[in-house]
DNA sequence: TAGATTGTTAATCGATTAACAATC
DNA sequence: TAGATTGTTAATCGATTAACAATC
């Protein structure tokens, strides 16, 4: 599974280990050339799409390399053809289906957040365990109870669940999704989860983002 | 200001360029350990601390030496001690004030959070251009009108800027408030903002984090 | 003291940037 | 064609990990 052939670009398999930091990029990438989009222009370069990014060009060129040869010498690249190549690397060239686990403050901030449908994601449901908020419909997610969690990601063909619920259940709501299915966990709880081989969590952590701008006062 | 004499660790000094991956996991650390104080815990390894966050002991060495000397060889580090120390390094060993800029779902979630107080952070104001929104309390906030920007982030001695606008007048909110003083802006806005030098700004874009979560289904 | 663990230097690893032949 | 810009390799830079003498 991970050795084979080491001659080929592989421009569809995962083949090589990506950098994390690179997938992160591309997101980027994809936004600045949505905007470029919304403003009729058709062809950039390396050079003009690293300045929207404070970045250097040839990262952007190597960061496309991981994937395949999507520009034309002398030319740059096509913007509408390149967003398209990144959204299909990334996965997003489809509507993705997520679930908000914990519908507190941050959750139901999340579930109201417009930014993800310019994506493509849907968000149908959320849980809770509060029966006051089971039954509301929050952005275009209806609340449901926790305890038909499996049921329903399986219903409605959940693939990443967004985590806010508190610090203690968080570990116990991880592990319940991930017997389920789930391999891509957006995790808001500081707490680290332990998860085995496979599942993908992502970390947001406000408290440690904050904080560690105070070291940069005065 | 940063050539100066190699030879000393500069316990305190600002000396070297210290990663900004090293004081996130300072901030990371002192979360632990705060754990771990309340567990009663009084000593704890390297090794230990490290096996907390799933990383390297050596690094968590490594880090703590860009400070100074805090462990004790043979024993460890003593837990209340260590804290006290890398709060002091991130200068979260007082009241540090923010203030949420845009009170829409993110901005109400964020003033609503209980996390930053736990570490010491207040936010006594917030500002909105919604007349409907002006006067309201949330958390410990009060909301005003963004006109009276300037003027109260002095009078409340706020020192971070948490941006939650929309994108379009984000860059013209951060030259405001950088132009009165501010030097730290923790941004949710998915726009790069243009800021002198001196200025530091963290970048919290949700859309990039769970979109980047696609790119590992399946 | 013997055992344990630090602080720090050296080795490794990975990511970023520069350079340039290939090519439109 | 001449000019521009890609894709890719090589050079640089920085961060992580290993190793070990110093020391409690």
């Amino acid at each position: 599974m991970e050795d084979r052939p080491q001659g080929q670009a592989a421009e569809d398999g995962a083949a090589r280990r990506i950098p994390k930091a690179v997938i992160k990029r591309l997101s980027l990438y994809s936004r600045v050339l949505q905007n470029l989009e919304m403003k009729n222009i058709t062809k950039v370069s390396s050079k003009e799409l690293s300045e929207h990014l404070g970045q250097n060009p040839a990262q952007v060129r190597k960061d496309l390399a991981y994937f395949g040869q999507f520009g034309t010498p002398g030319v740059g690249y096509y913007v509408a053809e390149l967003r398209a190549q990144i959204k299909r690397i990334l996965r997003t060239d489809r509507e993705v289906r997520a679930a908000v686990v914990g519908v507190g403050n941050l959750g139901q901030a999340l579930l109201a957040y417009t930014g993800f449908a310019r994506e493509g994601f849907r968000i149908p449901i959320a849980f809770d365990t509060d029966p006051l908020k089971v039954g509301r419909t929050i952005g275009s997610a209806q609340v449901l109870p926790v305890e038909e969690l499996e049921e329903r990601i399986r219903q409605y063909g959940i693939e990443i669940i967004i985590l806010a619920v508190p610090s203690e259940p968080a570990q116990a709501i991880a592990d319940r999704v991930i017997r389920c299915g789930i391999t891509a966990i957006l995790n808001f709880v500081p707490t680290r989860l332990v998860v085995p081989p496979g599942v993908k969590v992502h970390y947001v952590d406000l408290t440690i983002e904050l904080e560690s701008l105070a070291y940069y006062l005065k």
